[in-house]
DNA sequence: TTGAAAGCGGTACCAG
DNA sequence: CTGGTACCGCTTTCAA
């Protein structure tokens, strides 16, 4: 093995190029740029041949703040977290600045302690994408946290989150409902079902609201007993829907259209829906939201609520970028796109 | 807006608590723990009490590498990634370590510029698990940049690249796709096609091989003619199904039975197998390979070869703590998970 | 334009 | 066990 040889350092290519580090470091990460030409060509040369990297936690050091973006989500393998993410990472690849990032995997202990591991880092900004999942808008202590984080001078950016005192890219989950629920009316839905995660959830909370809204619209209405709560995720959707169908049935209450209020949920939905002996698309229509890839590949493919995910991350990125003083808000746009498992009736 | 505070440092908690900076460091990251328990005390309070945090910077560049591990992969948003992306974070949190991310979205140049980042910042390992996409094991200039890496003393960990230089875990895509091929060959199978993403990316070429093993191993051949290339997404799985089916019925030639080399793939083939008009199952039985989770709702579900990603990433994660001097070697076993997309024939 | 030198926030060796 | 201090690698006044 080799010897555990040490990093070029900038005194070494200064000493190299036979200039200060002074010049050296003016050259090569050269901010007010005032060195002349062939001094800084000689030192580019010398740190090439060197093989110099600069060392990013000096110059962090030195200058206060990393080159960085910090984001704190709940789960990176949930398809929904991970299409941000890339957005994210996108984003900051743009920006060149370096990506970190921790999975709270929902718990409220752990994601204080990885807002404190980033502020130890001094980043850039913190965005926070996993919200969704949390019960309220932010523990108090991660309100705080996040507070004295912008305090001394951090950006923070949260993603889906209504209301907030920083900048936020806000999902417009409760229209996206209201278009669904006038495009299912228009393909002769009339006896709804929503199979939801809990609704102490914002986003929850705002889908249902929104196709309630787009129901009534239309003079509809939502039956509280037609709303089932569950967990949050694709065996959620399995048993809150196993749950609407029985009562239902025990109420002897026609059913044709269900909206579940995510596609991972919606995905387990169809499955109950089968093995209950129903057909999804002939006899019940089932839409979800969020429009994962796989919307469009299970059988039948699955009408949803398209939200920009990647889209939503590089604007993320670009508002922590931005300069304005007052906290920034983004709405982002959801659409209505309608495949088979919500045929005309 | 408040006033740009700046943030606590161990020299003010240092001398609010009475004590040297020394001191005050040995009380709060103490290294070679030799505080009296009263002073360690003291110092931790005040520091609670000021809201000092420590400059993680500060640390790395005084103790010359970061709690960090640096992630190299191609895209986040691929559900194959993101799960081994959700171990490498779990393994890294029970580390107490950061994770610092990147996508090379399959770009040779943007991995090598990565890697140049990743090795400014002195992570503790960098971990690469982008390469089931790249067309060589890796190119000569990664494999320099991550040897450069190592001789300054970063470890390296290479998720599935067969032979490797550096700590591998590898994965074992030639004996799932075999134990696969016996199990096809179970159900009935008897006449077998391929779509695979390209050839030249290890990973295909290892489970193409593997499959022909298998269904060699019990006297059966795979025609070269049956085997599709096509890109390794979703949209190449639909094409190339799309022109196996093609071909097949050229050659008039019997199909019963078709292996994708990922799931992902899997899907669009399987849409493809509808939209010409025949069933998947019934006509033909489909399985492919990685076993992402929704392998389980689509319709039929879809036989494929699991692989623990999640262990693959903590794996990785804790090989990269290991102290032993030889590069290390982990293999990961697959194994197959029989569904309805292959049905007894 | 270039160099000298004072930090940035911590760590760790060396005395005491 | 505690304090003094050199130093980690780089940036940035301040002079020259």
């Amino acid at each position: 093995m080799a010897a555990q040889q040490r990093q070029v350092t900038l005194t070494e290519v200064a000493r190299a190029a036979g200039v200060s580090t002074a010049t050296a470091s003016r050259a090569i990460n050269g901010s007010s740029r005032r060195v002349s030409e062939d001094i800084a060509a000689r030192v580019k040369r010398t740190a090439e041949e060197l093989g110099y990297l600069p060392n990013l936690s000096a110059q962090t050091v030195a200058k206060g703040a990393s080159p960085t973006v910090a984001v704190l989500l709940s789960d990176i393998a949930d398809p929904y977290f991970s299409a941000i993410a890339s957005g994210i990472m996108a984003g900051a690849s743009e920006a060149a600045l370096m990506v970190t990032m921790a999975a709270s995997e929902r718990s409220g202990a752990r994601e204080l302690q990885m807002l404190r591991t980033f502020r130890s880092q001094h980043p850039r900004a913190i965005i926070v994408a996993g919200s969704r999942d949390e019960e309220n808008t932010h523990s108090p202590e991660v309100t705080a946290a996040l507070r004295a984080y912008a305090e001394t001078g951090g950006r923070v950016v949260v993603i889906s989150q209504g209301p907030s005192p920083f900048d936020l890219v806000d999902i417009q989950n409760h229209d996206g409902a209201r278009k669904l629920a006038h495009a299912l009316l228009d393909r002769g839905g009339a006896h709804f079902g929503v199979v939801s995660g809990r609704v102490t959830l914002h986003t929850n909370a705002d889908r249902i609201n929104g196709f309630r809204t787009g129901l009534a619209e239309r003079g509809h209405t939502l039956a509280d007993d037609a709303i089932v709560e569950a967990e949050f995720t694709r065996d959620g959707g399995y048993v809150g829907m196993q749950e609407l169908l029985a009562r239902r049935e025990d109420l002897g209450a026609p059913l044709d259209t269900v909206f579940v209020t995510s596609d991972m949920m919606a995905f387990g939905a169809a499955t109950a829906i089968r093995d209950h002996g129903l057909s999804v698309g002939a006899d019940i229509s089932l839409a979800g939201f969020d429009n994962v890839g796989l919307t469009q590949d299970v059988t039948p493919a699955m009408t949803s609520v398209e939200i920009p995910l990647h889209e939503v991350g590089r604007s993320a990125v670009r508002m922590a970028l931005g300069s304005g003083t007052e906290p920034a808000h983004l709405a982002v746009q959801t659409h209505v796109v309608l495949r088979a498992s919500t045929p005309q009736r």
